[in-house]
DNA sequence: CACGGAACAATTTGATCATATTCTGCGCGC
DNA sequence: GCGCGCAGAATATGATCAAATTGTTCCGTG
């Protein structure tokens, strides 16, 4: 009997977890605006979740820098300025060329065609202007580039920075349009393929110019 | 009456903050071994607190790597392998020496007494083989360097990084003793005070090697 | 008869919720 | 313009429920 709370039962993964996802989801692609308050009382109610777990996916979050707690007790979606686009700049082209680097010895013939399938979603997504199916492919694109590179904590660093300028990204994308959006992937994925790990850095690095260019030009 | 209640009340700091503080000082200053299960339950009793701000502050500290979560929910202090050793040197080393160099251009009189003052106890900590006290003093050296280059965004990434190897690195002082640490902080020193930006990051990437080698060699 | 292992029970630990308490910000009156 | 409640939101507690680990027992086998 019951079949609702068994339903609810059965969900595998905890509440806290579940939330978690959901608003990071919700920051990555832009469904929240900069500047934008969070309250746990409006994600109690949109969420239909319990305090503490929705609690506890916001101090991940805010610890991730997904979010910004602000002295008084109250959270925000970030808002960047000028130097802080220059140092997610600086961090990304720090990081990121890295972990293509270490990703081009391991790529196979599955991983490249699977690689290369996300980037023909992304290019119909930029054709169609479908903002928000771009942003999803973008971070699908170099998610798959990352898992690649074997490196959990390198990982976590540059996704922690992904979260940070997520929101902001699509307001620009809002404005500007599809566009001339960055698209390095073409020169990435025929890097990979030959197993050029100092090609795959360049590209990398290019395309994380571009793009951050573009956020730092819509000021 | 009942000054007790008084007493807590006039805590500034909400208490999650306070165990938050509490438990990464631990985890940065190897008061946890690697390995080591953290439990909710334990860290009630042992601090004091209700189980909603142990659980929060644990989370944050999942989050930043300082603690990990082992798909059953468990979280335990987490243990390096050669792999995340190497992973970790590499991060350090791209962005550490960034921060440096950022913080030359920063360094006044004032500050630059500071860092040789807190680099002076720092040697006499080694010269006594206190361990708590240099591990203590070198976070206090790094942190001021970090502050001084206003970076608030690489700065939580180093911060991240230093609270993953934390637990590790007291476990290497108290096989090794305190005789051969890294200090290239001399050299780092005289750079800063000459505003070389490029001398301050070199003097900060051997530090790092040599930090990390340490951990390295002793598996 | 001793040993290994699988199922089961018991205890420990984690997750969630309902509720009380405290703090912040805002509007009203002086 | 300034202080003083008042509403609303966040913090914190303890109870309750669920899950997992541990220890134990019992059976089958060598």
């Amino acid at each position: 009997m019951n079949n609702e709370a068994d339903k609810e039962r059965r969900a595998g993964p905890p509440v806290h977890e579940q939330v978690y996802r959901r608003l990071r989801e919700m920051v990555l692609f832009g469904e929240m605006e900069p500047g934008q308050p969070v309250t746990i009382q409006g994600l109690v109610e949109t969420l239909g979740a319990g305090m503490t777990p929705v609690r506890e996916a916001l101090r991940r979050l805010t610890a991730e820098g997904a979010l910004a707690a602000q002295g008084n007790r109250r959270i925000v979606v970030p808002m960047l300025d000028h130097g802080l686009i220059d140092e997610l700049t600086i961090a990304r082209v720090a990081l990121e060329p890295l972990l293509a680097a270490r990703a081009a010895p391991n790529v196979d013939a599955g991983t490249l065609a699977l690689l290369a399938e996300t980037d023909e979603r992304l290019d119909r997504a930029i054709a169609r202007g479908d903002i928000a199916l771009y942003l999803r492919e973008n971070h699908v694109f170099h998610a798959q580039l990352h898992g690649l590179a074997q490196a959990p904590i390198m990982g976590a660093l540059v996704d922690s920075l992904w979260l940070r300028f997520g929101p902001s990204l699509r307001v620009v994308c809002g404005q500007v349009g599809t566009r001339n959006l960055p698209d390095r992937h073409k020169d990435l994925l025929a890097a990979l393929a030959a197993r050029n790990a100092m090609a795959a850095a360049e590209a990398v690095r290019l395309d994380v110019l571009q793009g951050m260019d573009l956020i730092r030009a819509s000021l």
